[in-house]
DNA sequence: TATGAATGAGCCTTCATTCAT
DNA sequence: CATGAATGAAGGCTCATTCAT
């Protein structure tokens, strides 16, 4: 096993991680299963981490900011809130579809906070809000804070809710659809809430 | 460590599985945990229910079955699809938010099901997709049985995400009134849906 | 599962166990298992023969018993020591060969008497030595009992010897081939004891 | 517990392995009990060894080992085949006397193989077999290949013979009598094989 | 009497982590 | 600095046995 800087050991390491949490579940993620995709000592892995629950905060914190890096594309053009809601959601799932394996281990990595660290698991719902919030309250037309959060926590809910589904059985093209139909739902949520404040 | 008849027995250790993976994950649902909270000899378990595998079945059965029993009140009444839909949600939403151990146990065991035995994830939504689709099809209107489905998997896909909210942050007035917003855009989404098909 | 009298299902366990054992090992043959064989219910076993280890004492008996039946044949004619021991060894190894499973079970519960109940294990041993040294010296000729038992040793040692082969390779022809060098052996050595001692 | 090199671990536990399977037999052979005599954490076992049976091969081929290096003076001098199986015999019947543990574990580990890897312990019983032809054939006189192999099993059913009778009475000086006794035999024997192929 | 039900003790194995170089 | 070696703690499960009827 050659030795390796560390920096490198790092990024093999989210990535083998992303793979095995994606086929065995944040549980079923054990540091020698990992060390082996990653084709390197488990020791190293606490080199690099110190311990399992930083790793996987390592991978949930990469998986995040490529979904962040992906979504911002969605707020470039100046479209109103319901069209860019549509197209946040879209884009969203277009990834998770494209993505099964990352999307898999963000939800796994999701779940085990909740019982190891619930607190930490509210932080890590946060920072999609928030990303998200930015997103969608870049133009805002007349639509107030709490009108954008509460538009945002229904892109959150659908965008959780169709990719439970497509983790379960896998069915890209139904998601895909499905998804439309949110979009439907969602914009004219979003033309309700804005008569309704205006 | 008193005789205790296994009919009881079972009883107890679903209460106590329950109680352990809302708080541990069903990974951390280990069967001396388990047992412990049960206050009944670990292999008590084992004679019940043969496996842990078991265990978490018998567990999600029984969790699906309380909340069916709740949902069979959604269609008591004739109020027309989109109607029913609301209360359905609303009525689903209502019980996860007063059974948040059983809501978490229940999201605990599907991804918990996903890495272990993918075919029996399937089968487990599948349960909840067929006992709302009777609920929703029973006054069926002027919609397709493909329609149905469709609303189904929309409310499924609702209550999945506010219920993945919820059992991050425990907020119980939030999701209740995101489920009114997710209401609003399910009835519209119906009424969409039937006019299309009109 | 019928209730059935105990006299009864002493047979049915015995005859199991010797299965179960010859299949299993003697430390493999568990209680659980042999019941299923006998199909009987695993408390049968205990009410029958209180431990396990009397279970395995009564299956050596039995076993014991069936070989010295089998053997007592060979003593019928006057034919002289060294022809007798010849006809002992031919005659118990083509048991042997005849009933792989008893034999088999007969070494697995002696082995396993070594380790659990030493003293036993000399017991059961003498069982053979004597039963055997009696057939020997049915007709003394002029061999002293010192001699006898020294034939009866070296016939105990074939015997031994041979169906430990054939437990592992199960070649039958080639283990009654071999009995025959056996015998050629051992009435050489009885004749050269016999021209010693006069 | 100090850390200890593996290669020392790997001693330490197949000596201790060879002490608790000649106490306890094969089954009763745990891991927790081997690691306790060995003075070493059980988890170490399973470093050294992966699993229990991998350990008891190596205690097997251990056993084997020493046996072999010890039979191999056997054949040093020129002195016939009668005389080299005779040898041989006392030999082995000398080193199993004087290592009475050894042997004991030797033959559990051989039973044990017989239910658990039938066909492992067909390998076993074909290292004996070929190592000792080896010694045997080295000087072949007129002998055959088959009558060597002939001669083979004849030495190794004495063995076996004599061993068991020992390991269950611990009779060591009449063990060594009967095989004096059974050098007599073998050594007709081979006579009678070379006078009747000449 | 004979049996279904229940359990304390112990099994082999794997885990995340630390040690020593 | 990075890694091969080593381990304490805990995992799921099975065993012979006993209990209650």
């Amino acid at each position: 096993m050659a030795h390796i800087p560390a920096d490198t050991r790092r990024e093999q390491f989210i990535d083998a991680a992303v793979r095995v949490i994606a086929r065995d579940g944040a549980a079923g993620a054990t540091t020698r299963r990992i060390a082996e995709e990653a084709n390197a000592p488990q020791a190293s892995m606490h080199y690099c981490f110190q311990t399992k629950e930083n790793l996987l905060l390592a991978v949930f914190e990469h998986l995040s900011e490529s979904l962040r890096t992906d979504s911002e594309g969605a707020a470039a053009e100046e479209a109103g809130l319901a069209r860019t809601a549509e197209r946040l959601l879209t884009r969203t799932m277009r990834y998770a579809v494209d993505h099964l394996d990352q999307t898999r281990a963000t939800f796994a990595i999701a779940m085990w906070a909740q019982s190891t660290n619930p607190e930490l698991a509210v932080r890590m719902y946060g920072m999609f809000l928030t990303g998200w919030q930015d997103v969608l309250g870049s133009d805002r037309e007349t639509a107030s804070n709490e009108e954008i959060a509460s538009v945002t926590r229904m892109v959150v809910t659908l965008a959780d809710g169709l990719s439970m589904q497509l983790l379960t059985d896998g069915d890209r093209d139904r998601t895909m659809r499905d998804t439309a139909n949110a979009c439907v739902m969602l914009s004219t949520f979003v033309e309700t809430l804005l008569r309704r404040s205006a």
